[in-house]
DNA sequence: TTTT
DNA sequence: TTTT
């Protein structure tokens, strides 16, 4: 078991890139807020890094956009990679499985009038690097 | 909403240091298989820190050894920390709220004829620094 | 580990009781939609009972409407009771430990202006019979 | 979000049956213990009724025994049967997604040997009924 | 690096 | 109806 559950808003636009072989990905930031979003300060959020694959990835970048509240599930993953000038790094983020849109789409980024507002994804351990 | 279960081993024995204040905090580093624990190899693990506060951490400190299987319920918490030589980093961690012991204490580790097979702990959002 | 997470709508305004020594009992069945609230029709949804106890069953009355999107967290419990012609009788039900508001109350059901968005209770595990 | 997890024991093995379209049905109770299987006395558990599908239900079927210790992964949901005497019930029960088994069948019940120790179905909105 |  |  290797569950994550996080309701939060997009802290950015979803990034959606193609692995090698094809494959989408979608990443982006999830500012989930400490303590219910009151009036504590601008400071009390994780920022909480997230990867989605293949149609989820898609549904991601078509449908998300900055500051949109969405619930999402996945697992929780370490990932290994190198800096520039060689040093080791590991990295956790969560591999979405499935995301859940809490609101719709901004009308202004344009018109979002029948998006479903769930989307489901497949939990992946894709053997591909995920690309920068 | 910021939710985490993992179901795993202790990867090692947990260290339990105190705040500046006294508050106990237990860390340890958690291996989840990501194939249902079978014969795909041995690095099939995502290797996730947990940290535990007070009472938790003293559980924690008491009752948990290497290898020993659990389920940890927490947050998923990103903490920045600067590197000996001035470098701003980012760590992921799962912050405890309640651990369930799945494997009683190896017999050889010392007696644990009789302790709880759960222990419940409250989520914290401490203040203070987790001590190196 | 008993966790349950559900994302639904009010299927009526909360009702608080008393029991005997003045604990606040609020319960309501929530509208869990099976397919993501699209135009499926409306059947498609589980009406599941929730409870909620004491500073929790508080807040709910004072500030859950019919209608209003939540997410609940809580535990799965089985409670026997007896019919009015002596029959035994099971039934499920959700002992909310936390609820996360998703919307504001409606303005027509009167002020709402500074809410918290969280709410968060206690996992009880109550002696006392839920009043009818 | 509907999403339950249970860790608990087999109340009695799994009864697997098969719809009039042949899919595989397997149902079991799961006694969920409430404060962590200490020595409270008998009654301290919740008996919550699990289904499984398909695949999932015939790895119930040739895997599970009663008493043995199990993660059950679901959902929620609360189905209408009528009684033979013509009255309307309704039932809550946990429609298994995934079951990890954290025990090992029971030497005495026959060669353990070799299962997975984890076994993962998909989530089902079946049309069809439940045989009884 | 960041969301409301 | 029940598990350890």
């Amino acid at each position: 078991m290797n569950k994550v559950i996080l309701v939060g808003r997009l802290a950015q636009d979803p990034e959606v890139r193609y692995t090698q072989s094809g494959k989408a990905v979608a990443s982006f930031s999830l500012a989930v807020n400490r303590f219910g979003g009151g009036a504590q300060g601008q400071n009390n959020a994780d920022f909480i890094p997230i990867v989605a694959w293949e149609k989820l990835a898609e549904t991601c970048g078509n449908n998300l956009t900055k500051g949109q509240r969405v619930l999402v599930e996945g697992r929780l993953q370490i990932r290994s990679y190198e800096t520039n000038d060689g040093q080791k790094r590991r990295i956790a983020e969560v591999v979405a499985q499935s995301i859940e849109f809490l609101e719709r789409k901004q009308a202004s980024t344009g018109d979002a009038g029948n998006i479903d507002v769930n989307s489901f994804g497949k939990d992946v351990f894709p053997e591909e690097e995920i690309p920068f």
